[in-house]
DNA sequence: GTGAAAGCGCTAACAC
DNA sequence: GTGTTAGCGCTTTCAC
C-alpha cells in the first residue's frame, strides 16, 4: 500500500491538516513547519489518492475523449492537442475508440461517464441516432464535439473549416484548369456537404458550371475513392483537375490514378484531403489538412472553461491548412 | 449530483446492501428481489461511482499509456491495440504522450501513478536515464515496454522481431540487386542496432559483404534520412538497392529521391519502413511494418496478467510484415 | 436472504 | 497556526 497523509502526519509530528495545508500551499501554516512537512513527505515518498480526492470533491480532472478510429493521422493529430491541452492543465484524457459505430460509441460514452470524467469531447460516429446522450450524459456534463454538431444534442462543436477547399479549386483554376471535379462522401454526412458546396461554389464564382458527372458521392472508403476516380477519368470528357474531400477517398483517388496509369500532378492535377504524407509523393501533391492539432487544443481548452462555469461562445472554424511542398503553404 | 446506492435503497424499500448484491449479480438476494431493485436502479439511472470503487479496492481498471508521439502512425496503431484489449477487459486507457523527452516521460508516469493505474505500458524515450522508474513506480507495479527493453528496469517487454529486415535483404537480392545499402538511427537506440545487424547478416549469408559507405547511421529524422540518402546514392559507386529503417528515415529516403531525380522503384529499389502509405506510391514501394496493433494488444494482455498475479513468461517477438502491393504480402 | 456498520484516503468546515 | 471531525459512495465482514 502506498502512502497516506495519515502516515506523514504521524511520521512528522503533525496533524493531519496541517501535512494537507503543506501540500496545498495553503496558507496558515509556518513556513518551518511546512518544510519539515514537505522533507517527510518526499522522503516517506507520499502521492495523493486521487480516488480518494475525487470521491471527495467529484472532479476527477480526466477528460474523456471519444474518436473514429486511432489509428487515422487526423486522429492522431487531434489526440494530440487535446493531451497537449488537458497536460497543460493539470488534466488526463482516457481515450476510446469507436470505430465509427454508434454502438460502440454508446458504450464509449457509458464508460466515460462511469468514471466521472469532467468532461467529453466526441468525434460522433457518422451514422446512428446520438439521442441517446440525452439521457445517458449527467446534465450539465461539458460535451465538445468535433467537425459535425450532435444533431438534437447540445455541445459546443469545433470545426475546421471547411470552406476553405475553395482553395483547391483556386490553385486548380490558376495553374490553367477549367474542368474540374470532386469526389466527397455521402452527403448527409455534413463535413462531406460542405466541402462539396465550397468547391462547386468556388467553381462558379470563377464563371465555371460544375459538370455533374464529374461529382461523385460515395461511401468514405478507399474503395469508393478508386473507382469513382476511374470512373470519371475513364468519361469521353473528363476532368484535368480532380480534389477528393476526405483522406480515404484521397487514397483511393491514387490508387485509381495509377490503376489507369496515370501520375498524379501531372497527366492529372490532382488536391487531396488530409493526407499528411502527400509531400513525399513525386512529384509533391497539395493537400488541404485539416488542423487536427488545434482542433484538439481548442476543444480541451473549450470543455475546461466550461467546466469553470463559462458557457462557451460560438467557437470559430479553424482554417485549413494548404501545402503544395513538405511543410510549405501554397 | 448522481443517483447513489443509498438513494436506490431507499427507493426499493430495500437495504444497502441488498442493492449492491443485485447490482453485482452476487449471491444471496431472492430473483424477485433482485429484479425489483434492478428495475429501480435502472430507472433512476444509477451508475456506480468508480472513485469510489477504486478507493475502496484501491483497483481502477485503467490502464496508463505513455508514448512518444500519438501523430506518429505507428503509435496510432499501437493505441488501437491497447485500447481495443483494454475494453474488451473492462479498463480504460490513459493516454500521455511523452515526445520523446525523458523529462515529460517521467511526469507522465508521475501522474499515472497519482492516479493509480493499475499498470503501465511504456514506449521508452530514446536518450535519458530512465532509473528514476525504479523510484518512481509502486513496488509491484505491472510494468511493459515497447520494442525496448529498459536498461537497469525490471519489465516485460514487447517487440517486433527486428530481426525480419532481413526480408528487405532477400527482396532486393532476388530482385538480382548486388549493392545493397540501408540507413538507420543511432546504434545506441537498440532497435536500429538490431534492424541493422539483421539486414548486414542477410547479405553476408548471401556471400556479398556490406560495404560500410552504403550504410548511414544517425538522428532518427526526416533530415537525415533525405541526407543520407543523397550521399549514399551521389558516392562514385553507390548502391542499386537500398533499405530504410524506420519510419522518419523512410520519409527522408522518399525525399533524397526527389532531390536527386530519382524515381523509387524504377531508378532505385528501395524497402521502406513502418510507413503505412507505401502502397499508395507510384509504383508501390515495397515496406516493413511494425505490426502496432498487434504489439499493443499483446503490451495490454500481458500486463493484464501481470495484474492478476502471474508473472510474465518471456514474449515472443511479433513479426514484421512485409508489403509489396498495398495490403498484399511479399 | 437480508441488514448494519466499519473504513478506504482525502477535503473542508469548524473548534481551539 | 494547528487540531478534530464528518462525510464523499462503495466494498466487505459480520450479525441476525
Amino acid at each position: 500500500m502506498s502512502v497516506t497523509l495519515k502516515q506523514v502526519a504521524s511520521d512528522a509530528g503533525v496533524s493531519y491538516q496541517t501535512v494537507w495545508r503543506a501540500l496545498h500551499d495553503a496558507p496558515g501554516i509556518l513556513p518551518g513547519t511546512r518544510a519539515h512537512v514537505l522533507e517527510v513527505a518526499s522522503r516517506l515518498g507520499y502521492r495523493r489518492n486521487s480516488a480518494a480526492s475525487s470521491l471527495r470533491t467529484s472532479r476527477t480532472n480526466t477528460i474523456g475523449l471519444v474518436v473514429l478510429d486511432v489509428s487515422n493521422a487526423f486522429t492522431g493529430q487531434l489526440v494530440g492537442g487535446v493531451e497537449a491541452a488537458a497536460t497543460a492543465a493539470g488534466c488526463s484524457v482516457l481515450l476510446m475508440n469507436s470505430g465509427d459505430d454508434i454502438g460502440r460509441e454508446r458504450l464509449a460514452i457509458h464508460a466515460l461517464t462511469g468514471r466521472q470524467v469532467d468532461g467529453i469531447i466526441l468525434n460522433p460516429s457518422s451514422k446512428g441516432d446520438h439521442s441517446y446522450l440525452l439521457r445517458e450524459l449527467p446534465a450539465g456534463l461539458p460535451l465538445v464535439s468535433i467537425n459535425r454538431p450532435i444533431p438534437g444534442v447540445p455541445s459546443a462543436t469545433v470545426m475546421s473549416r471547411h470552406a476553405d477547399v475553395a482553395l483547391a479549386a483556386h490553385l486548380l483554376l490558376e495553374r490553367g484548369h477549367q474542368r474540374i471535379g470532386g469526389i466527397f462522401g455521402e452527403r448527409a454526412n455534413t463535413p462531406f456537404h460542405y466541402r462539396d458546396l465550397a468547391l462547386r461554389r468556388a467553381l462558379k464564382g470563377a464563371g465555371h458550371a460544375p459538370q455533374p458527372q464529374w461529382f461523385r458521392h460515395g461511401a468514405n472508403t478507399v474503395a469508393f475513392g478508386r473507382q469513382a476516380t476511374r470512373e470519371i477519368l475513364s468519361l469521353p470528357v473528363g476532368p484535368t483537375g480532380l480534389v477528393a474531400g476526405g483522406n480515404r477517398l484521397t487514397e483511393g483517388m491514387l490508387l485509381g490514378l495509377r490503376d489507369l496509369g496515370l501520375r498524379q500532378g501531372i497527366d492529372v492535377a490532382v488536391v487531396g484531403f488530409d493526407l499528411r504524407y502527400a509531400g513525399l509523393l513525386d512529384p509533391p501533391m497539395p493537400v488541404l489538412l485539416q488542423p487536427g492539432h488545434e482542433m484538439g487544443q481548442l476543444a480541451a481548452e473549450t470543455l475546461l472553461s466550461m467546466r469553470a462555469g463559462h458557457t462557451a461562445n460560438r467557437l470559430p472554424s479553424l482554417p485549413l491548412q494548404f501545402e503544395c511542398d513538405p511543410g510549405k503553404a501554397c
